[in-house]
RNA sequence: GCCCCCAUCGUCUAGAGGCCUAGGACACCUCCCUUUCACGGAGGCGACAGGGAUUCGAAUUCCCUUGGGGGUACCA
């Protein structure tokens, strides 16, 4: 794909000691793209035997909210991405810490003082009015706002400065006669942003005038430099759209005198119609398609074919093997449209391959609305493996199970007109209720196995038995006074958890309807 | 507006000049299996955005057009 030269050091992670992050700022619930952001890192960490860092960027003091930390890490955990350095893991193994960017506060300070020696920033007072006339004047020419520090602005903000108590922010001071800067991309190559394009933007921010914090803060692009850099982050891989903000980033690497690290640029995750991913298209916090009962090895697994593929074609496996075949090159450059029909399908596919105990698990919270206890975990197991086929997700689960706990089945009138009531459907209850169940009363009582099995030999003869009649004919109208529906789990599983009792009812309810 | 990225079946993608009458997966259609629905199996439909250029030869390289996306904040 991508071809261009690098340094061997860096496109090559096997010569140093990879460590990359995942950034997220808690001003929301994890996000879909995020998650996948996360899973290229901490794969492209597996692959290499780096380390996976998650750094909590939380600089929009107004925005972020505990709550939505909580959902980084649940998400995070639950796709299995654990990270090895973090904000909840002890920062003084790593000396890295502390991985909350509210928590550096004198690390970027420190930084800043570097660049103030080098003179690479200045002191900026001016007013939001001020700035917003000189947006108009740029708009008003048609004409982008690249702001630069003038001469009659560096007079003013000396003045300014003099006076001591005014407001001000840190720019950085964008080398005016610098050469293109050269984001060297290991998705897409080299990409050249000319200077002329970057205004002095704002590294430090003016404390808030109100609240109990009034430290400055720093901007995004100046904590993320001095995390990465103090971090000793090597691969930066990240979504598309911090993509322009790259020049700026690596004009701080220069002033800093650091060599970048490499980047790495996936694309943007789109809705159907092509746009942005967001709430009106539907779930787009990881937790909500996890409260849905998407599994978090089917989401992961998804996440995972969403703009990379796995080199030997196989589509489901497990995140390790996919580490295993991990790289960059192998990342899509052009964006791609969430399409929930393959991640349904792959849920199913996990669903289906799953352990009976590990689905009951799993469902239990799904099932909360009904009396599990009437069941052994046996029986439990067994209603999961014959209505587990046709799901697509785990909440599914209560309409598919509903008649197992009904004590009074409501069958709909349709069936009961259609299928119950014709001549041949009650000749079948009639005999399915006055002989099979009674013929076949024992088998009931037999352990699940063995009981299943008999009862699949006895339904097979009691077909038999009813000869003219075909076995669709025979099966829907027990089917329907048993369940209520036509279609559904196998029948004989059906009338072992049902119990002889209920089923006894349950004919006997749908012969006398039509007396 | 300006800057940047992207462009293969409806969707996710394989494809790094001849292996491509473009492969796989989801979805859709047909058939098979089957006590229903489903699952599963076998087939089918279906794409290199358009136009130039380079080349003996282009999905693959270059340019333009068009379209989509991102950015343009004291958000990250």
């Amino acid at each position: 794909m991508a071809s261009f030269p690098l340094p061997t050091s860096q496109t090559n992670p096997a010569a140093q000691h990879v460590r990359v992050r995942i950034a997220p700022s808690p001003t929301g619930n994890l996000h879909i793209g995020t998650a996948r952001a996360a899973l290229f890192n901490w794969l492209f960490a597996k692959k290499h035997g780096g380390t996976f860092i998650l750094r909590l960027e939380d600089t929009d003091l107004a925005r972020s909210k505990p709550e939505f930390t909580q959902s980084i890490y649940d998400g995070l955990r639950g796709l299995g991405l654990n990270w090895d350095e973090g904000p909840d893991t002890p920062e003084n193994q790593s000396g890295y810490g502390p991985y909350t960017q509210s928590q550096r506060l004198p690390i970027y300070n420190e930084w800043l003082q570097k660049l103030i020696e080098r003179d690479c920033v200045y002191k900026c007072y001016l007013t939001e009015e001020e700035l917003t006339g000189k947006r108009a004047l740029a708009a008003a020419e048609n004409m982008p706002f690249v702001y630069r520090e003038t001469p009659e602005d560096a007079e003013l903000n000396h003045r300014r400065g003099q006076t001591g108590d005014a407001p001000y922010v840190y720019r950085f001071r964008v080398p005016v006669d610098h050469a293109p800067v050269v984001v060297h991309d290991a998705i897409r190559g080299d990409v050249q942003f000319d200077v002329s394009t970057l205004g002095d933007f704002i590294i430090m921010k003016q404390p808030p005038k109100h609240g109990r914090n009034t430290l400055a803060m720093p901007t995004f692009n100046f904590a993320n430099v001095v995390d990465d850099a103090s971090m000793a982050i090597t691969h930066i891989i990240r979504g598309e759209d911090h993509l322009p903000n790259t020049p700026r980033q690596i004009l701080l690497y220069e002033a800093f005198g650091i060599q970048p690290p490499v980047f790495a640029h996936a694309s943007m995750i789109l809705a159907p119609d092509r746009s942005k991913l967001s709430k009106r298209h539907g779930a787009t916090a990881l937790a909500e398609f996890l409260a849905q009962g998407y599994l978090p090895e089917a989401m992961g697994n998804f996440l995972a074919l969403l703009g990379w593929s796995p080199t030997d074609g196989q589509e489901i496996a497990t995140l390790e093997h996919f580490a295993s075949q991990f790289s960059l090159d192998r990342i899509a450059q052009s964006p791609a449209v969430f399409d929930i029909e393959k991640l349904n399908w792959l849920n199913g596919q996990y669903i289906r391959a799953m352990s009976l105990a590990a689905l009951l698990e799993k469902s239990r919270p799904y099932l909360q609305s009904f009396d599990l206890s009437a069941y052994s975990s046996e029986q439990l197991e067994l209603m999961l493996e014959v209505v587990r086929e046709p799901l697509i997700k785990l909440d599914e689960l209560p309409e598919a199970v509903s008649y197992f706990f009904d004590d009074a089945l409501s069958v709909p009138e349709a069936l009961q007109h259609d299928v119950i009531a014709p001549d041949e459907g009650q000749q079948v209850l009639r005999a399915f209720n006055d002989t099979f169940l009674t013929e076949h009363a024992a088998i009931f009582s037999q352990p699940v196995p063995q009981a299943r099995e008999a009862m699949q030999a006895a339904l097979k003869a009691f077909i038999g038995s009813l000869k003219p009649l075909k076995a669709k004919q025979i099966m829907w109208p027990i089917r329907a006074a048993l369940t209520g529906r036509v279609h559904g789990a196998e029948l004989a599983s059906v009338l072992i958890l049902l119990g002889l009792k209920r089923c006894k009812q349950r004919a006997q309810a749908a012969v006398a309807a039509q007396v």
